[in-house]
DNA sequence: GCAAGGTGCTTGCATTCGGAAATATATCGG
DNA sequence: CCGATATATTTCCGAATGCAAGCACCTTGC
């Protein structure tokens, strides 16, 4: 069992640095976002109003406040990204999704759906597929909201 | 099926920032080094004759060869690392894991295997475990060998 | 009302990484 | 043997990231 939760976490560690590595090129080529970019701005899509704060982006994301800072910085001066106050916190300044940014993620996902559909595209079968988002899902389901 | 397949993708990118937040902390402080660290002695160990070129480790690593070059650097001075030449290939320069190096990665191999462990300690099966590894092993199958 | 502690965000600094270029060596075709 | 091409490694530079510190604001307890 130690072995098979061992093999189990190091073989994930190794697909997702294998899976980066064929998305992140054409994502960047082709919409100008890293594969963070997108998953960011995919966050935001599907959340209430479009909007999150930095700090629940940075929980989503598993990356730092200061690295969600950064991120949206030029995202925001490229227009996808606005910013809104809260009325009660001061503190809190929202990530928005603007129109644009709608139009842009929804690009890329089309995008990061066909390059998925190519990695499982020979020797799996639906049901495979299936079972590895559902068990996939049970690790992250600690986490905040999923995507999709 | 492309849902599904988006699905599975995007919760293997979740996951992995989940693990690699949970594992590299202690990974860090208790050895001194980092979980890519960890993985490149990890395939040196399973190695013939204990060592790989430099491109085939990033290869594994899903890295570029530069970045194989200035990992290998501080291990190396730290005694964990050796180099050595190859008798037909003078541009070949394997790295290499010493006598401290297989010592040191036994104990984050521990680390790892007690970590992974915890991962699944709640609400997961032995059956389940070993289905998600079997399937994670299928879409790692086209690198060059697998660890553990 | 206020002091103390907690939370959200940003910035400075150090570290890590990929891509392009440079160097050295190997292989292939003639 | 020679030139052209390919491969292995390293270095330089720019981009991304985490952490610690700082600032602003909120909340709690008195």
């Amino acid at each position: 069992m130690t072995q098979t939760s061992f093999l189990a976490v190091i073989r994930l560690l190794s697909a997702q640095a294998l899976l980066e590595q064929k998305f992140s090129q054409e994502l960047g080529s082709v919409h100008g976002l890293s594969l963070n970019d997108s998953l960011l701005m995919m966050h935001l899509e599907q959340a209430a109003l479009s909007r999150l704060s930095r700090v629940d982006l940075a929980k989503r994301l598993c990356v730092s406040p200061s690295t969600v800072t950064r991120m949206t910085l030029p995202l925001e001066k490229l227009g996808m990204l606005g910013r809104e106050a809260d009325v009660r916190d001061a503190r809190l300044a929202y990530v928005t999704l603007t129109d644009t940014g709608r139009k842009v993620v929804a690009a890329a996902r089309q995008t990061l759906e066909r390059k998925a559909k190519e990695v499982f595209k020979d020797r799996w079968s639906d049901e495979e597929v299936g079972t590895l988002a559902n068990l996939l899902g049970r690790l992250t389901a600690s986490q905040p909201n999923d995507l999709v």
